[in-house]
DNA sequence: GAGTGGTCTAGACCACAAC
DNA sequence: TTGTGGTCTAGACCACTCG
């Protein structure tokens, strides 16, 4: 229904139908063309709104924006599905595995009582060999059982928590600078004290309960991170970085 | 009106009135207490959801998700409000503005014709006196004539182009961490060759005509940037850095 | 089975942009 | 003045969750 709609007019604007910085059809016109009611257009058209693709004011029609790239969720949670949609074989040595009692800040992120154990990752994850990214990440115990009893060999975490009924919705990220500790250093390669691109992460299954919190530290070089905002839907901000 | 609902019911989730990880009425009871109909909530919700603040699923009450921090457009847009909504006195030092025939990829960018000319500041911004950022920032000819007239010692670009009309209401952020050049280390008073987070941002004005194209250089330590995505919305995206 | 959010409809009025 | 998107309504049916 309405992601049909929405599917059919990505596919018309990124094939430059409408040309850059072109103009839609009205609300109504769409709404005639693919038989459904206005109500339902103005829905597709708020997905391609948010992901960047169009503008909307009102007195005007709607004008195709530039610079729209857009990842799937999946895409972005998960290396491993990053790494397939650029061409590229994914990779993860697994460092170490522990349980552990989780610290106040643990227990804060994970929505955890105090003194209660989590389970630690620490992973190195290479595209294509290449080292690219340390990922640590921690599991509140639920989610950790299940990860401790998997062969060191596999991959896709992600992949396989979602077989196990692990949902992931929602995730909160915090992007900045840090120094390449001693293992950083020791499984990237670079040199200790070296800047690395940090990526904090938060994940959350539907029922709004934690699930994941994650550290990837990637060499200089090698990611970027985009976002979209406008006025009408702005996700990202900016913080002052005075604690941790 | 739908932002009624939403700022109120904000407000409600902010000062833990459902509880962290508590359930909001129903739909329904929300809109006979607010005197509007379902869909009036509904839209007040798809506010909240896209601010990470709560879930929503098919058959369960939504919850309240915790670790939500969303700032306005024009706080993102503008070091000055930033600063301000911080507390802290910004400041911007002009260290050079020049005309000069836009290159390739600033023709790109801006969407200009080959061979037009663009303005480029290069400004170092402080908070309380302490520097913080270098800003780069590109103009097309119609907003650079403003900028290049104004006194150097006016603090927000943003506030007087709004001024004179020119609106912001489009960005496209890329992140990721470079390594300063003299100018950059002479300015930031740190290391040649020492690590930067970058943000570039190209901004548009409601009928999607680029009006800056930006690049922020932060000391380490200075500040962290946050996404709020969900399988619902996805803002965020990550690139493999091949050029630049 | 009862309650919930997801989707869709058909119609209405308004604010705004552009001619 | 005309057409556009923004907002709101009232009602409907469905898919899903949960007891």
């Amino acid at each position: 229904m309405y992601r049909k709609v929405a599917a059919d007019l990505r596919e018309a604007i990124t094939t430059g139908a409408y040309g850059e910085a072109g103009r839609l059809p009205a609300e109504g016109a769409l709404a005639e063309k693919y038989g459904v009611s206005r109500g339902t257009v103005r829905q597709a058209l708020a997905v391609l709104r948010s992901d960047g693709l169009v503008t909307s004011r009102r007195g005007t029609r709607r004008v195709v924006l530039g610079g729209a790239r857009v990842q799937s969720f999946s895409e972005l949670l998960s290396f491993t599905h990053w790494a397939y949609s650029m061409g590229e074989e994914p990779g993860g040595i697994l460092d170490s595995l522990v349980r552990r009692p989780a610290d106040a800040a643990e227990c804060e992120q994970l929505r955890l009582e105090p003194g209660a154990e989590v389970y630690v990752t620490v992973r190195l994850r290479t595209l294509s060999g290449t080292p690219v990214m340390v990922e640590r990440t921690i599991y509140p115990p639920r989610v950790g059982e299940i990860v401790a009893e998997l062969p060191t060999d596999v991959v896709s975490h992600t992949e396989v928590l979602r077989e196990h009924g692990i949902l992931f919705t929602d995730a909160d990220h915090t992007i900045d600078v840090v120094t390449a500790n001693a293992v950083d250093a020791r499984l990237l390669g670079c040199r200790r004290g070296g800047p690395l691109l940090r990526e904090r992460r938060r994940t959350t299954d539907p029922t709004g309960t934690p699930v994941e919190w994650s550290q990837d530290r990637y060499l200089p070089g090698t990611v970027a991170f985009s976002v979209h905002n406008s006025l009408a839907t702005s996700a990202l901000s900016r913080h002052a970085r005075d604690g941790d």
